[in-house]
DNA sequence: ACCTGAACACCGTTCAAGT
DNA sequence: ACCTGAACACCGTTCAAGT
């Protein structure tokens, strides 16, 4: 069930594939998933670069256990109130955990993952759905919406650096052929400003609460 | 204006920019962003390695280049129609285009770009927005709203394998742990269906566009 | 049982040299 | 002007060896 290559016992370095983790999930959060290798990792561990080969299999391994604490990191505190509340404030929580921790947002690019850790926050937003009426199959299709939602405005919304890039965003627009672009030279202000804005998080969240509430409705 | 390192007029080879974007493109397409290195393009075109340097200052600029290109080929054909199918349109053409070139959504992660190739569907949705009737700062967080739900849920939506990973998930999470995961193991079916379920993508674009339809009616 | 250096097959890029 | 091999500082991982 638990196929991980791990000393187990007593390792001679006080090493454990949680230390470990952790040294990885600080090194993502330092300097990204680019800088992230076994051999800077052993480095910062102060251990030879194969001792690491003695906890993971592989870099693979290694990264899909990562991924399962950095999820963990991300708990969310539940509160009371109306489901929409509730849903609400659980996305938003979300979203600030992923935001703080962009890295977890890059490794789960490329590996989608199903482990426990991973799907508490899925677990609990079901709760909150099915509580409220929602059919098995409803609260599967509209968690599973927001949850994407959340990833790809973390993945590909504004990021902390913004503030910097909209300036530099709207002279680009605004120095486009406005033979070709007319609308979007119009509009450059607005539109570096929706490229900029963390707000917009809000708006979209909240277009899809709507459509959960009409669906509620609908079918009670 | 354009910085970028080319040789311009004659080159022995027959190489141009464009001959390289498209050989980058292809090898994208069909194994990856993590199979696209100077060495293994330069193969592919039968050159040296360095010779790719003559072309492009670096691999950044080379890969934003590709973008740029990866972008103008998911050209979008208009149609006619109320705004609000017109949108609908784009966006599922645009979801399509993604679908079949998934390496541009990789190599979009990790770099936002402001290309003019990238943004001719970005006017595009504007134009469309703007005719109905917003104003330029609701067009442009109405565009920009759609754009990150359609690279999110291609990022992280159910990809072309996902009909055969729906057995493997099912079986995941009908096997965790049921007292601290009882809401998705009940539902292990349903969010199994949910996580491979391409039609969701719909699900969420329609509640999305809802949200526009009203936010119109309310300020005309 | 736990740890590790050397070696192999890869990277991107600099530099100096070839035509 | 255009092209390129050698070299440098990096990768992940195998293998054989050390304690």
């Amino acid at each position: 069930v638990n196929p991980q290559a791990a000393p187990a016992s007593g390792s001679r370095l006080g090493l454990t594939r949680e230390r470990i983790l952790e040294a990885a999930l600080d090194l993502l959060d330092q300097d990204g998933l680019g800088a992230l290798s076994m051999r800077r990792l052993a480095e910062e561990l102060g251990v030879g670069t194969m001792t690491l080969y003695g906890y993971f299999r592989s870099k693979e391994e290694l990264l899909d256990a990562a991924i399962d604490m950095g999820a963990r990191r991300i708990g969310v505190a539940p509160v009371s109130g109306s489901w929409r509340e509730r849903l609400r404030h659980l996305v938003l929580e979300f979203r600030r955990g992923l935001a703080e921790h962009p890295g977890i947002v890059e490794l789960r690019l490329a590996r989608p993952v199903i482990t426990p850790g991973a799907l508490e926050l899925t677990e609990a937003g079901m709760e909150i759905l099915r509580d409220a009426g929602f059919a098995k199959r409803d609260a599967a299709r509209g968690y599973r919406t927001l949850f994407v939602y959340v990833f790809g405005f973390s993945a590909f919304g504004p990021g902390p650096t913004a503030a910097d890039e909209r300036e530099q965003v709207r002279d680009v627009l605004a120095t486009l052929p406005s033979e070709r672009y007319p609308r979007l030279v119009e509009a450059a202000e607005e539109a570096a400003e929706a490229m900029a804005d963390d707000t917009l998080f809000d708006f979209g969240l909240d277009r899809l609460l709507d459509g959960l509430e009409r669906e509620l409705a609908r079918a009670p």
